[in-house]
DNA sequence: TTTGGAAAAGCTAACCGTTAGCGCTACGTT
DNA sequence: AACGTAGCGCTAACGGTTAGCTTTTCCAAA
């Protein structure tokens, strides 16, 4: 278990990034279902299996920056400013990333995905992935062993704030809209943990 | 346009659910991914052409009453008792269709369903349809022109609180700690709306 | 330095879900 | 009685994905 720093790993980040760049060309140039995976191979000069070793199916090769919204939702709890409340913590991160969304250089990717159904279902599944790694953080965060449902509940609601809000026609009021409802959820959730004398009679039905 | 009420319709569904019997029989034997869709189609005796006319794909297969829960969500706005609360209404479809899910004949395919990815997935992006539809039956039942961001948040919630329920250790307890959370985000959306005295002073932050 | 191991990349050939194209038969209608 | 068409079948293919095996390239221990 040697940490990977020598001159393969940076051929095989090369490798992976040529994959990419010649995919997403490709597919801004002739959209994403008129491009074969045996021809983003060949404009990538590189081997069909290739390809899949370092992408696992081919809606990937556009969501190449996967991982980095994952570590920035999960970020966003763990290294937030010491006595930052979580749910606005959560907020910024949404916030940023609508805006990153939004912004000049990412609309014809975003065109490219609201095109294709396939990229669409992928990109939900995905957001679902990192809702579950906001989960466990939100636990860890709590000092709870593992996630609960409440963890769980607030993830999925962080995350639909997010795809909610890029679908929106006015994605930043979306966020202003949306949020204040999940810090309510949340205030019913943890009674306490809020801001002080914000919500405290919870409509509490149960037991 | 005649109404199809005749022996050709009569065929038609009894192929339709010869094979969706077929299928789930070999499914449950042998599991999702180990067989093929020619098998199916040889299981019950139809063209691989014939079974892709009834089902849009091999997931399909498995949710073959996908379109009751679909009804059934927006039957609980639509169809509820004169003055019963919205939430209300969605709570009680929310854990009938969870009871449902928890009971014993449905257990082996849910097992079915939740050991394979691709299933899994399928379940999800169907979900997310219900959700849409549900935000529509929301925004109808409000009087609003179309769905704004508030409905859709509402009905993604509401789609949540499902999923999230089913997966919990005790379903009809999650569905307890997440509607509270829900009817919490709705009076923050709607003041005024809920029972009288419930949450009056959101967290509004916004203009 | 040599050598051995292993990661990275390649090739071929297939599997599997899905669709197109075309023909046939049985049903429903006029 | 005859026509239009819905339902079904067959064949062949396409496109994503994987298995099996070989070759190349790097790295490190001897």
């Amino acid at each position: 278990m040697t940490v990977p720093t020598g001159r393969r790993a940076r051929k095989k980040a090369a490798t992976r990034q040529k994959i990419a760049d010649a995919a997403l060309r490709l597919f801004l140039e002739r959209g994403y279902e008129e491009v074969g995976i045996r021809e983003v191979a060949a404009e990538a000069d590189v081997a069909v299996t290739t390809l899949f070793a370092h992408f696992p199916a081919k809606e990937a090769l556009v969501f190449e920056r996967d991982q980095d919204f994952e570590r920035g939702l999960v970020g966003a709890v763990t290294e937030r400013a010491p006595h930052e409340p979580l749910v606005a913590a959560l907020r910024r991160e949404v916030l940023a990333r609508v805006r990153h969304c939004a912004a000049e250089g990412a609309a014809p990717v975003r065109r490219l995905i609201e095109e294709s159904p396939a990229l669409r279902r992928h990109e939900e599944s995905m957001l679902l992935r990192h809702a579950d790694a906001l989960a466990a953080a939100l636990a860890a965060d709590l000092g709870l062993p593992r996630a609960t449902t409440v963890c769980r509940t607030l993830a999925r609601f962080v995350v639909d704030a997010h795809t909610l809000a890029r679908e929106a026609d006015d994605p930043e009021a979306a966020v202003d809209e949306i949020f204040p409802m999940i810090e309510a959820a949340w205030a019913v959730a943890f009674p306490g943990a809020g801001p002080p004398g914000a919500a405290d009679q919870s409509a509490a039905q149960l037991s």
